[in-house]
DNA sequence: CCTGGCACTCTCGGGGTGAGAGTGCTAATG
DNA sequence: CATTAGCACTCTCACCCCGAGAGTGCCAGG
């Protein structure tokens, strides 16, 4: 392993700070001029040499200044970095465009991507939680037109999803209100996954003993249950990566924005890195997920155990980290609150 | 006006197969080529020539043969080019995608979007309809956890439209109940937007008589009906712009994607030629609405006179009218007989 | 250990050039 | 008289060359 002085590292951090400003390999001449401590080029040029060895930099050709490596950023993230506050206005803008999101679970996400890629300049994401982390309150079936059945599902943080199933015959209202108060009674407080494999056990048990009816219902409430993985991954601003001189030839903008219809791999990606809190995954880190010039920002949200989920925003490796950081954070914590406001835990019935 | 022999309207036709065909101009000795009528270079030079002053043809340097231009385009769609059949499995496709989004509105919309990106190979939008079309069958509002209550919108063909809204303190679910009769029985068969304005003046009324309860609920009321301008455009597979050689260029690219972030503009060109059924606007005939080097293919769907809204794909002028066309208006047909489906007309209520 | 100096390398833009593509025109032709 | 062959002309594009500029690596001296 490489070790760095002090001094090697404060070079290696101000190299990033005028890279990330300018986009532009760093020159010794320009890096001895913005250092307060004044050092000479040709000095400069020696720890350059240095952090070149050590893998830290890189230069796309012989006269052309250094630019930082993944791993340099990995060190600037680790260790050199320090997060910058957030500014109120940006606060403000988060709680009042996820406040006009109101309790829509989708609506919510579209903001919260929308939010992200705005405030980073990237593009945002957000993956909805899947169905090992979501608990279920309660379940409401309505006859809201002939063949049209609405399902209300409502999670364990106060969100509610909704939709609209299209079924064979006539559903009589009072029939749907027994299987509502039925799933109820029977799933609040399990997990969609849970749930999903019950509802299969008991539908072929039901079918089996001939249950017919029983076994429509049944059969209606596991197709509003199984919608997975459809609109699980909400991304917003991928045109944003047009304005980095990065992505300025199109070969490789259509390489990424390819990347991003096929939303398979950010799943997989995001999976991966699910537990781990806030990180950064680098392009060249992710083994494949993620075209090697783009990194990603992460963080997950939701309250404890259930309904969690992940944010983020990709964008190329040069960004500032001191503020897209925290920025992301706060759209993870701003999330979680509004998944949980109001919080109603203590209604939680427990009598059993 | 210029008027065309039929050999010119026949070499022009070729032209654009052929322009269609490669994307690059096409010079007379290829256009002698591929021709069944011998015709000598030479000869199809005097006619191009021709052309050229007519307006139908450019050509973008002095030795790069021909280019059709917008009134190529215009004379084409209008009396040259004959529809081709749609293909089985598109409508296969068209049917089954369609199917599966169910009843859902917003998932109806961005299946259709999507379908009509993936077949055209285009951008696919769809514009929901507005609140002059829209007709209204039932309101009803549910609580469905402490300050949070679902709106259940039917619209005329049986669309479900729901949504949930924060509210301040908690509502009675026997209030609820009544405000869903009362709106229901007071507004069936009303478009959006007429009572949205009744709702206005009503809320003004019961505020000055001092009536709080009331004036709180028909709040809520508005509210939900409020939503107007934000979901109505659907926009799928802007990304397949960059596989189109004439944007290969990064700033032009950059300007298209900018115009279809901020969709107001698509709003101003798709309501202005909602009523002609379906048409091609080509950019030089938008007046500013969209840039000059793309067109739109649009149609409207809906029945009749009630939630008429208009979907298209909009590409570079130079496409497969013949293939696209009749796609975009299978897409109108299969959305509008999606949105009647089940035609539960006959179970108005006019006992009144 | 730092630094001034210098040779070296690489990119980038401008200018020149020759091949190729395609046209326009004219004169010959059936 | 429409059609065509032939030919001169124009324009693009790819290529190469060259010199200016930027930046480095290294060495020798402080």
């Amino acid at each position: 392993m490489f070790m760095l002085d002090p001094r090697a590292r404060g070079i290696l951090k101000e190299i990033i700070r005028l890279h990330v400003d300018t986009g532009r390999p760093v020159s010794s001449r320009a890096l001895s001029k913005s250092i307060r401590n004044g050092l000479s080029p040709a000095s400069i040029r020696n720890i350059m040499a240095d952090l070149t060895d050590g893998g830290f930099l890189a230069q796309p050709h012989t006269s052309a200044g250094r630019v930082p490596t993944d791993r340099a950023y990995r060190l600037y993230i680790d260790e050199l970095m320090r997060h910058r506050k957030v500014a109120d206005d940006v606060r403000e803008q988060v709680d009042s465009d996820l406040a006009s999101a109101g309790a829509d679970m989708t609506r919510l996400f579209q903001a919260s991507s929308r939010l992200l890629s705005r405030l980073s300049g990237e593009v945002g994401f957000v993956v909805a939680p899947d169905a090992v982390h979501t608990r279920v309150r309660s379940l409401r079936f309505l006859a809201v037109a002939p063949g049209k059945v609405l399902v209300v599902q409502v999670h364990d943080p106060d969100v509610v999803v909704s939709q609209v199933l299209e079924t064979d015959g006539a559903f009589n209202p009072r029939e749907l209100e027994a299987l509502s108060e039925r799933l109820t009674r029977e799933f609040a407080g399990r997990t969609l996954q849970e749930i999903r494999q019950a509802l299969m056990e008991e539908l072929a048990r039901e079918r089996a003993a001939g249950a017919q009816a029983l076994a429509r219902a049944l059969e209606l409430a596991r197709r509003a249950l199984d919608r997975e993985g459809e609109d699980r991954v909400y991304v917003d601003g991928t045109s944003r990566l047009l304005d980095k001189p990065e992505f300025a030839d199109v070969t490789s903008l259509k390489r990424v924005f390819r990347s991003f219809d096929e939303r398979a791999r950010l799943f997989d990606l995001v999976t991966r890195y699910l537990e781990k809190g806030t990180c950064v995954v680098l392009g060249s880190e992710s083994e494949g997920d993620m075209d090697p010039r783009l990194s990603a920002v992460l963080t997950s949200y939701g309250s404890g155990e259930t309904l969690t989920g992940t944010l983020g925003v990709i964008g190329p490796a040069r960004r500032e980290y001191p503020r897209v950081i925290p920025v992301v954070e706060l759209l993870g914590r701003a999330l979680s609150g509004r998944l949980e406001a109001k919080d109603s835990r203590a209604e939680e019935d427990e009598t059993e």
